[in-house]
DNA sequence: CGACTATTTGAAGGGACTCAAGGCGTGTGG
DNA sequence: CCACACGCCTTGAGTCCCTTCAAATAGTCG
């Protein structure tokens, strides 16, 4: 479980909640809150104008959501599964690199943290072969997702996966069932994930298996 | 080779150059020193444990490089043409979202800029056919590349662009083919590219075409 | 229960990769 | 100045992985 009760900001806290495919910020907003995640996965998608939906990153508890980067939203947040998260003010989040200050660090740490996200899935996409994209989404994802004895909550539809991995959901499906036959992961219950070999999945998500 | 050694940390401008192949971060160092480009073209580069490399982004013009977001540079930085850019001090780029100062909309603006880079990765990588992200790449780069009369100085090798792309240099120079055929770019010389027909190039960039 | 969505599985077809060889341009050294 | 080497681009042929299409099953929520 994540504890963001050490966290201070200037700010009031505002305790908020989402259900799961709710909408919470829209491409193109103006940027006037910034979200801190506590519980839940978010996602960021990007509508095109031909309609094109992609999940663009995967947003995990501790990750801060709408910084004013630019003007406007670069993309829309979606609540994946059951949301808590706290709204902050843009103003006295000032960040300043050569100084040590609380406030200074916590803005840069989370602007890091929303790029670090999209880096990831550029890492991900430039590798070849469905099955290391997945190995190396999963062993990305469970570095975020609370878990009790190997068994993470894993909120995430195969579809949005899909997605992200810029595959099909089908192929998203079979490399799972794989995945399940060699014994690296086990879905004990929907919404659960068991990983059961986590150095096979390290060696699967640098392209190295069979 | 490396540069740091005879780079002065001031916060005054300093003209540098480059030449192409020339590395100006590693990824891990501290970060130290914020690059400005004001010519030429660089790429961002991450070696993986295993060998693997992949080009994860490329800076323009304008574009501001190495700002300390993390304690360590997050990826390597390489020159892709002859470059010249400046060197700034970290010291003074204080960002406050809330204020319209100069020098803090610069630093906000870097950011973003850098954020952006990886971000239209993302986006082309998640779009389907080699085709498609060609086109979509084209668009983002001449979008950013000093021009004569629609000719580009274009000094991306295709190797790189095919890293980038997530795609086989075989594919990239099949598909350049492609649209020297279907007229829509030529290229008049080494190192330049001309766009013969802007809005047929938009439209293959957003999956719509023959 | 029944409608809906998400997941699963199979079959077939195509697009991109790999492998291999040749051409082109550039820089270097004889 | 020429020959050569090297890197980059080009082109072809064959193979395979992944997508697409289709249909069945499972899970969810009213």
């Amino acid at each position: 479980m994540y504890h963001s009760s050490n966290l201070q900001f200037q700010s009031r806290e505002i305790g908020f909640s989402a259900r799961p495919g709710e909408t919470l910020f829209v491409q193109g907003d103006p940027c006037a809150k910034i979200l801190r995640l506590r519980t839940g996965v978010a996602r960021a998608v990007d509508y095109s104008l031909n309609g094109f939906r992609q999940v663009m990153a995967f947003f995990f508890p501790g990750d801060v959501l709408g910084f004013p980067l630019a003007a406007e939203q670069r993309y829309s947040v979606e609540a994946v599964s059951e949301l808590s998260f706290t709204v902050h003010s843009p103003m006295g989040w000032a960040t300043k690199p050569s100084c040590a200050g609380n406030q200074e660090l916590q803005a840069l740490d989370a602007i890091w943290r929303e790029e670090k996200a999209f880096i990831a899935r550029g890492l991900m996409l430039g590798r070849a072969g469905s099955m290391t994209r997945i190995g190396a989404f999963l062993a990305y994802a469970i570095r975020h997702l609370p878990a009790e004895d190997d068994i993470y909550d894993f909120p995430l539809p195969q579809s949005d996966i899909a997605s992200y991995l810029a595959t099909s959901p089908e192929t998203v499906c079979r490399m799972f069932r794989q995945l399940r036959e060699m014994e690296v992961i086990a879905i004990p219950r929907k919404d659960r994930l068991q990983v059961l070999d986590r150095h096979k999945l390290g060696r699967i998500a640098e392209g190295l298996w069979q």
